[in-house]
Order: C-alpha cells, then structure tokens, then sequence
DNA sequence: CAACACAATGTAAACGTTAACATTGGAACA
DNA sequence: TGTTCCAATGTTAACGTTTACATTGTGTTG
C-alpha cells in the first residue's frame, strides 16, 4: 500500500505538506507543490478515502432505498437521484428492499453505522426497526412520491396525486364515460388515498357512482394489471374507462382486454401514471401522467443533502407539477 | 457522537473488551458480555464503519458501472448483483455513467482510493484513464456481456451470443423467410460482432445473401429500433424477417412496422433479444431470446469476490445458457 | 506447593489521514 | 539593525476502531 508517509519521504517533506499540496495547494510554495506532485505521481499515490472520511466523521454517501429495480418509474427517479448526488459530491448506495423490512432496517442502520450520511426512501414505511427508532431520531432522510409513516415529520417531494386524478377523470369525462373503474396499486398507501379521492371528487360532482366494486388491484405490476382488468371484464356492468394506477398497470389491463376480443379505446379506455418510456410505443399508446420522476431524484437530493448539512428545511413537503399526456389508448365512451 | 470509549467506561471496562464483545463475542466471559451489551444498548451505541474498514482496509464496497439506468435489462443484472452482494455482505454504489468517459474514470477511481473493493463493468470500455491505467493493474474487475477492451484478460460472464443468434436464425428460417435484416444496437462492439457471426454463418449455410446495406442500427433504444424500421420500409427490397439486438429497438421496430401499414407478424416478422418483462405483453408478444440477466449479475458478484479475497479464479469467461421463447411477433414469411 | 496453562481482560500501537498548533526564516518597515 | 509579520513547513494529536502483546488471576497438574 502506497500510503502519504511513503510519499512524504519521497519528496522529502511532512506529511502534512502532501496532505496540504493536494487539499489545497494555494497553501505550499511552487517548488514544494512540483516536488510532492512529482513524488506522488512516482509512488502512484491515491489518497485513501477511508482514512480521510473516518476523520471528517462525513461519508459523503447516500442510500436509496427502492422496493424493486424493474419499475422504471423508480429507475428513473434514482437516475435524477444519481445524477445530482455526483454533481454534488456524493455517491449512493443502492438499497434494493424488496419490499423486505428485515432488508430496510439492514439499509437503514447503514446511516447509523456512519456508512452513510443519509437516506432517500422511495416507499412509505419507516424504515427502522423497532430496535434503532429512537436512534433515528433526526437523521437525514427524504421521501420521494410518498410519505413515510412516522411521528416526526420527514421531508417528501411528491406529485399532486389529487389534481393529476383529477385531470384523467376529466379527460375522460370529457369523452362521455360513465362506467369507471379503477385498478389501483398497492392499497393503504398515500398515492392510493389520494388518487382515489381525486377520481371520487371529480365524479361525485357529475353524480356518477363509483363503488368498491368498480375498485381491484393490489401490485404496481403487469401481472396485476391483467388480473385486475380480468376481474373487471366479469363484471355484470362492463365498465367503459379504467383508471390504472401506475403504467405497468394499464399495459397489463391493455393486454388483458384485447385478449378478451375488445378494442382498446373503442370498447375500453384505459388510462395510466408515470409516463414511462414504453408508453407511448406501445399499442395503443398510453394516455398518462407524466411525473417529472427525474427531477424528483434530483430535488431529493438537494433537500437532503442541505439536511445532512444541517440547513434548516424551507418547507417538508414539495409538489412537483404534472402534465397530461394525452395518446390513444382513451376515446370517446361507446353509445 | 456515541463511541466505542463512552461504551467502555460505562461499562466499566476497557474498549477492546467491548470491541470483542460485539466482533467475538466467544472471547469474553458471560458477565462481561451481559454488562457490555447492556452498556451498548444504553448508550445506543453503533459501531462507526468507517473507522473499523480503515482498520480492515476492505470497503466490502462495489462499484456498479451501467451506461444508463432506464435500460430495463441492465436492471435486471444489476438486481441479481445487489442481492448476491447482499448474502456476501458486500453493499453496491451505482455508477451511472451515461457512456461519459470522465464519469466512468471517475467511479472506477474509487476502487483506487479504497472507496470501494472491485468493479462490476457493464460496458466494453477499460474503466480507467490513462493516469490510472498502470495503477490498475490487478484490480479486481469483472464484465458482464461484454469483454473489457484492455490488455489485461479480466473474467467475463456473458451469454452464447453466437448461438443465441445461430438459434433466431435457424427459427426464422424455419418459417421460410428469405429476406433478412438486422437493427443492431451499438456497433463495434463484442456483442455486435458475435451476432452479426452468428446471423451470417446460418444464413450462408443456406446461401442467403446477407449485405452491409441491410444492417442498420446504433443504440439500443426504442428510437433507434424505429429509425433503423423506417430505414429498412424504405429499402427497394423490403425484408420480411428483423433481427433486433434488443428488445427495446425491436419494440421500436414494431411500432414503427405498424405505423407504416403493414402487420407483424405477417407482413414482417420481428424478433428480439433480452425478453425484458414488456416484452410478452405488447402487441404482438415478441419472440426473443431470454438472457438469464439475472444470473448473470449473480454470477458475476461471486466471481468479483473470489478476486477480491484473492482466490485465483478457475477461468476467466463464464458462457451463461440462452433461451429462445417463441411467442407471435415472428411467424410465416409472406408468399 | 511450585510450575504451568489458559481464560479474561487491559494497554497501547496501529490503520491513513487531517488539522491545530508550533516552528522557522525571510521580507518589510521603522 | 531590530522588530514585526506572515508565508511555508513541521510536529503531533486526533478520528474510532481493532489487535498484538502484556498482564492478571484462577485452576490444574505433578
């Protein structure tokens, strides 16, 4: 191991000095800077980061943690996420749950171990064990799309849910629908009250039911999609326009009904979220929402980089806009 | 900061029994052990990892280098990587490196710096600049796909790609097709050429020309899946069978395909590489050759930790089995 | 009972770096 | 020429842990 001594000695100065000349050089003279540059490039000398992070007491790392790598909803926010992390100095340590809460506290502690000095949770649950709660108490971390389930307040960047399903169930009813129905992801979570309550608001004004039973679904998955759309298709009232809750959903549900021998928007509308690249290649191409998923990484990023800085937060909740993406797969209602 | 001498003193003894009592814990005596853990839980206290891995000098740290994160197949490597790393007690930085050089230098240098243990490369490209060239001698360094271009043979896992595509071949044959093309993703590299091998050597067996101008591609992307498309509809001779080298352009490509007019299969059949998950659920579900990428990111993490704990490796290329699924995107050639 | 072995613990040095403080020497100025 | 100042460098203690070595005490054995 090529270590600062070996190259102090080389050059014939302190360690200190090495230290300084690569610190910050302005504070050794010309002559030293040449002479340990030179004796550092000799040695093929690389500072070790262990050693200067146990110091700064600082690893200059972040972990996100994320349900599962094949969504690329998530990919694309911890891309925004990654992105920003390098531009300011930090790298990020991928946290892939899998929905575990053994495998969350594990990811976690990480930030209790000085592993890492913060936390971005892209699911809602806290993500400490029993155990490390009270440790927990003000540490870094930010939620991204939804909030975590704790007493204290913890910073999260999210979507306008209630407006984006409001603007679908417009559209929608602006092409005559009046059967709806909804294949939602996983239930119990913000995003899931929200939407629903957005689509229940915009339809309770035009007096159109909306029942329990007009609402299945369970996973942010292809699978669920089809088996939601399946579930519906056997309905005694067949409806006319589905709202998928996320676009994996609705290209599962896409699948599903065209299996059936229906014509996606003709006899179906189906709407999604997320806008993920595939939508709009796919046949026919996805009416969805775009989330700025990007941008929240990198706004997750910015707030919690500021908190483990200490800075005091402006606001812990911030809303990023939406936008209509307007394709194919909805039309007008069948008369 | 809670550290290993306030545990100490409370627990009335010195701190390498505390130490012992959380590494080995066998070496001291019950009531010690008790009286420590008691002291451990008062105190809350958590073991600092950085200061114990300055002491170890391993990171238990990788590096993931991808060229982006939205390429669902990457992801599903990356998966199988993150959770063999998990069971090793290895954690995983991403390295998101966008094809930028500078970035790939710079995530690779970790590894240099003690930041990180070895390096998983997804690329084809030698990770480290010329200033670091030397310095990276043996470091440990695995790819997965494609071979790293460098002097030095690092251990690769990678797919049968001339089979793979000897086998897509042999299946279009099958059907009758005699006008052949291909949308292939980036040129000049590994995968590039043993594809292109493969396509060849079958189609000269059976004496179908097979020329430059029906080659076109760049990137594995949906657009580029539908550019290379449109490139090909435009052609005097219009080909009936595509091979694309992803996915991603062969869904481009059937977008594309259906845009013009014309229907897959019958009109033209597309088939793939990779069977990511959307795969099956488009329209036409497409025939594609599956890559266990998720072994294959299993495989390599096993491998890149033999070389860290410097355990000489029994060969330095793992050849993965393929899979031909068959679904409805290829069929029949038009008469 | 002496000699020894061994289990349990303490002491202190090390890992590689950084930074507070100390020292040096030369320039500027009266 | 003596004082002051400051830039440049050195010395050394820290960061929090682990571990080689030293010490203690207890039990075993001849």
């Amino acid at each position: 191991m090529t270590n600062i001594k070996k190259v102090s000695e080389l050059a014939g100065v302190s360690t200190a000095t090495v230290s300084r000349t690569l610190k910050s050089p302005d504070q050794v003279s010309a002559a030293t800077r040449e002479k340990v540059l030179e004796a550092v490039k000799a040695a093929g000398y690389r500072p070790n980061w262990l050693a200067s992070s146990v110091k700064s007491g600082r690893s200059n790392t972040i972990v996100v943690l994320v349900p599962n790598l094949v969504n690329p909803f998530f990919m694309r926010i911890i891309g925004g996420i990654e992105q920003a992390a390098q531009e300011k100095g930090f790298s990020v340590l991928l946290g892939d749950t899998q929905g575990s809460p053994e495998r969350e506290h594990e990811y976690a502690s990480m930030v209790l171990t000085n592993r890492a000095d913060g936390l971005i949770q892209l699911e809602h649950s806290f993500p400490f064990s029993a155990a490390d709660a009270d440790l927990a108490g003000d540490l870094p971390m930010v939620s991204v799309c939804e909030r975590i389930h704790s007493e204290k307040k913890y910073p999260v960047i999210e979507l306008d849910n209630y407006a984006a399903s409001r603007a679908l169930a417009h559209h929608l009813l602006g092409y005559g629908h009046k059967h709806f129905a909804a294949i939602v992801g996983q239930v119990s979570s913000q995003i899931y009250r929200e939407r629903l309550a957005g689509i229940r608001s915009v339809l309770q004004e035009e007096q159109i039911p909306f029942e329990q039973n007009q609402i299945t679904g369970g996973a942010y998955t292809i699978e669920a999609g089809i088996a939601g759309a399946t579930h519906l298709l056997s309905q005694s009232v067949r409806p006319t326009a589905i709202f998928c809750f996320n676009d994996d959903i609705a290209i599962g549900a896409v699948h599903a009904i065209k299996k059936a021998g229906l014509r996606v928007p003709e006899d179906i509308s189906v709407v999604g979220f997320d806008n993920i690249k595939v939508s709009a290649f796919i046949d026919p191409p996805l009416t969805t929402v775009d989330q700025p998923a990007y941008d929240m990484g990198r706004r997750a990023v910015e707030v919690l980089v500021s908190q483990i800085r200490g800075e005091p937060l402006a606001r812990s909740k911030e809303v990023l806009p939406f936008q209509l993406i307007e394709r194919e797969s909805s039309g007008p209602a069948p008369v």
